[in-house]
RNA sequence: GGACACCGCGUGCA
DNA sequence: TGCACGCGGTGTCC
């Protein structure tokens, strides 16, 4: 028996139209439930780490997730956070911690809950078809300034959704 | 008398098919001469900078390069290249700056030369009838990779000219 | 100095 | 519809 053993998948992305500018999130699990949400004015950190927020609050239980960026995964993966909260939230260059106000729930949710939370990250614009379907998803929500949420269909991901006009 | 006295206008474009593949290049002056050339395997921003290049060797004196390609337009109007070269022929994402060995004799041609040199950029397959003309010279270079020389026709601009089957 | 992401623009094609 | 060729910029971290 595999020790992923009840581990739920979820992929994350943010978009961000002009950076800053009008912003989308989305998450989605493999053949599971899937959610999107738009803000006017924000950045693509944001709405990258917005993504793994909601993704947080809505799935229980052990998560992996899965993201293109690295200002989310190296936060957990090489220990940035410790860093932070020794300095008192400054960065190694002195400065204050950009987006505090979303890696702190973060952190609380993670960290502080002790929950089984792992991080991986695949290249963006590659060949993985989920890492797509959140990426079109996020574009979406960035497009439309509206969120959505659905099921993931099991067979072509992607069949019936095609670029904003 | 306008400031243009004498500014040679010169019209220039690039093609590719495949992109990269067999690609071909041409210049024509309103009511003068033209030339065009081919290359067996190139790209579109290379057969457009090659255009631009030609020109520069072929037309004495001041001129006006017209083209569509921001590429070639945004360098000079922008003045991307004095950021290439306080880089050391890096661009902005720290990559080795593109198609260098044909910038390097443009750029000298023309401001190291201190040659009066102006660019314009025109929308491609717009109402303009010299970037038609110079459109079709090129991919006609690009299909037969052949080169031709001659002059333009001062009435119907294409009478004879027809895409390539 | 390094990295990832997010965009914007035009051209060239299939 | 989607790909390649190329550029500039911001968001953020180490």
């Amino acid at each position: 028996m595999p020790a992923d053993q009840g581990v739920t998948i979820v992929y994350t992305d943010g978009s961000c139209h002009g950076n800053p500018g009008p912003g989308g999130w989305a998450w989605a699990v493999p053949n599971g439930p899937y959610a999107s949400g738009a803000e006017a004015r924000t950045t693509n950190q944001r709405m990258e780490l917005t993504a793994v927020l909601r993704a947080l609050e809505a799935l229980p239980g052990a998560l992996e997730v899965v993201s293109d960026s690295t200002y989310v995964v190296r936060c957990f993966q090489d220990r940035w956070w410790e860093g932070w909260r020794r300095r008192g939230w400054r960065n190694a260059s002195g400065q204050p911690v950009a987006n505090r106000d979303l890696w702190e729930p973060v952190l609380a949710a993670v960290i502080d809950a002790g929950r089984a939370v792992r991080f991986r990250w695949v290249k963006g614009h590659a060949e993985d078809p989920m890492n797509a379907l959140v990426d079109a998803l996020a574009n979406r929500a960035a497009s439309r300034q509206v969120g959505e949420r659905g099921q993931v269909d099991r067979g072509a991901l992607l069949a019936a959704d095609r670029p904003v006009p």
